[in-house]
RNA sequence: CGGGGCGUGGCGCAGUCUGGUAGCGCACCUGCUUUGGGAGCAGGGUGUCGGAGGUUCAAAUCCUCUCGCCCCGACCA
């Protein structure tokens, strides 16, 4: 940071603006979005929509600042796309039908399909077709941190999860699968890197690709029992993967043993029985003798998933199993057209639509079924005789029974926040929008593409999330406001205003991020607000103190504080502050 | 979009059922006292009761419509 002189005179509090609440405002549900409130960092315009105030602008630009020295280390370069974008463009990736309501749209005066880019793959991919033709233009990757908008259906937490959101999104060009690889492995680092550096907690887990599609892809998330998204990790090996991700691979996979004989179908009147639970205890049996047979609309075919009783169906795998756009459970009506019976007693046994099954029914014998019949469950069923299903595949969640599906351990489950995306997405945005180029051997191929994204705001509540205690905010110093505040607590004792004046100005020359509390307010005041904007390093000013030249420094992490000669304040102060940078690397 | 709830001073809320001059705490302003963990006393200002329409002698309160916000669900980086 350049000019330090002009900044000086904004580090007063006197001259600052941090409006602090006592009490926490009604909206907020989650600590971050309270302490954020709270501590004068944000405030809501409208729903999910938030102006960031000075201190909140701080701790963002912080963030983004770490965020753009790792991507340039990366190799990666930064410009900045516009929030506007044609609709055109969306139409000719295929999005604009795919990408749901939480695309913003509207016309321009020309009557133009517009929108808000909730994202810019089709804006980068746009630029790249234009100006990239040959493999010697590439590797490349272009970054922006940037204002996005989404129109989600609901907004909540604060900035965890807003409509409008700064986000850093990134997009790699590569020519070849091997250095796809590589700037995936890059940003992979990179991220790692970043988050570290924030002094977050948080591991990478595969992840399911989404709206965004692609074929390969990890989360960062931060691990926060408030989190918003359900991961597992393995106890023993490395492996983790967010809950619509993480593979099931058991010995329930392989078909079971032959020589169970097939009892003879049984058909049983089952009135008004239609939960998993009502049939298994009004027959009498276990939740896995039980098969569901979810009815979904896969990209308008209706199909029917096989689970076992005691699992839930995974839509985001069964959507991959199905390779299908859009994916949701059928409708009641849709049901009753599908099965000739009512939600509740659909079954696989003569049933016309398409059927996959999940991985755990392969071996399963004699089970019970719905009859497609209203009161109707068939006891017995037995797959191969009484019906067949198209293929089989993983499309269940995952339970805390299940063991890791790479080395066969114990897995735990976990809840995190999502700050980091990165994607391979290959060549499907390249080849929508037809950016191709020419290889060495003078042959055209759609170019090779990865996109990165990072949350913000996300970032800041996530580490506000995980470092909070009953008094407020305890910042990891790169992600703080400020890194030291000055607190004199007699502003009308002329030895505490001088001995302040000197460690700040000290301090500002040494480029220290210093708010000093030169407010005529209680000392009681200036703590609490101290505590709950949670500035790591504080140094404390009072009468008693000043007059046998010590001041008080006390970190916000720890309990206990250390008085040290005035004319040391600044050298200790700015050790400590080196510290608690150096802890994060 | 479905279900639930809430809109009363800057913030947190009471008052609404049972209509009758709009209140409390915090914050804010003035004065005095106080002064190392959100001070005390005294005085003061602060409201289109979310908006529109209706019923009534009279509406924050009852009725209709509407807007906004919050929570749960589906959905999603």
């Amino acid at each position: 940071m350049g000019k330090r002189e002009e900044l000086v005179i904004y580090m007063r509090y006197s001259n600052y603006f941090m409006p602090t609440y006592k009490e926490v405002p009604s909206e907020a549900e989650v600590i971050s979005h309270q302490l954020m409130l709270r501590a004068g960092m944000i405030r809501k315009l409208t729903s999910g929509i938030y102006t960031y105030l000075p201190a909140g602008l701080r701790s963002i630009k912080k963030v983004e600042n770490i965020i753009r020295e790792e991507m340039n280390r990366a190799g990666a370069i930064e410009l900045l796309m516009p929030a506007v974008q044609p609709g055109e463009l969306w139409q000719e990736s295929g999005r604009w039908e795919y990408y749901g309501r939480e695309l913003l749209r509207f016309k321009d005066r020309h009557n133009r399909d517009t929108c808000l880019g909730p994202t810019h793959e089709e804006v980068i991919t746009d630029l790249v077709r234009k100006e990239i033709q040959s493999y010697k233009q590439m590797p490349v990757n272009f970054y922006q941190i940037q204002t996005k908008f989404r129109d989600e259906i609901r907004p909540r937490f604060g900035l965890m999860r807003g409509r409008e959101f700064i986000m850093k999104d990134a997009y790699s060009f590569d020519a070849d699968e091997a250095g796809a690889n590589r700037s995936y492995e890059a940003m992979y680092e990179a991220y790692s890197r970043i988050f570290q550096r924030c002094g977050l907690k948080f591991r990478a887990v595969e992840a399911d690709t989404g709206a965004i599609g692609g074929s390969y892809s990890h989360e960062f998330m931060v691990l926060a029992e408030t989190g918003e998204d359900q991961m597992i990790n393995c106890t023993k090996c490395d492996y983790a993967a967010n809950l619509e991700r993480a593979e099931i691979k058991g010995e329930e996979g392989l078909p079971g043993p032959d020589n169970i004989p097939m009892k003879p179908l049984k058909k049983m009147y089952t009135p008004d029985i239609k939960t998993v639970e009502e049939v298994t205890s009004f027959l009498d049996i276990s939740e896995d003798q039980l098969i569901k047979t979810l009815i979904v609309v896969a990209d308008n075919e209706m199909v029917a998933a096989l689970v076992r009783g005691d699992h839930e169906l995974n839509e985001a795998k069964l959507k991959n199993l199905l390779d299908a756009q859009v994916i949701e459970l059928a409708s009641p009506e849709q049901v009753a057209e599908a099965t000739s019976a009512p939600i509740g007693f659909a079954g696989p046994v003569d049933l016309k639509i398409k059927m996959v099954a999940d991985l755990a029914i392969q071996g399963m014998k004699n089970f019970v079924t719905g009859g497609n019949r209203n009161d109707l469950h068939l006891k017995n069923v037995n797959m191969g005789r009484d019906f067949n299903v198209e293929r089989f595949g993983d499309i269940r969640m995952i339970t805390s029974r299940d063991s890791c599906a790479r080395c066969g351990e114990e897995i735990r489950f976990g809840r995190g926040i999502e700050v980091g995306h990165v994607f391979k997405l290959g060549t499907k945005y390249s080849q929508a929008l037809k950016a191709i180029f020419l290889d060495d051997q003078g042959k055209e191929s759609p170019i090779i593409m990865g996109c990165y994204g990072i949350g913000v705001g996300r970032t800041v509540a996530a580490a506000i999330e995980q470092n909070h205690d009953k008094d407020g905010i305890i910042f990891p110093i790169p992600v703080s406001p400020f890194e030291v505040t000055i607190l004199p607590l007699q502003m009308h004792d002329a030895a505490v205003v001088d001995a302040a004046e000197k460690i700040y100005k000290e301090l500002i020359a040494h480029h220290i991020d210093v708010l000093l509390d030169d407010r005529d307010e209680r000392a009681g005041v200036k703590f609490k607000d101290a505590d709950l904007v949670g500035i790591p390093v504080r140094v404390t000013v009072g009468s008693r103190g000043a007059k046998e030249g010590q001041v008080e420094i006390k970190l916000r992490s720890q309990p206990e504080s250390i008085n040290v000669p005035i004319g040391e304040a600044s050298a200790f102060v700015r050790d400590k502050v080196k510290k608690l940078y150096d802890s994060l690397k």
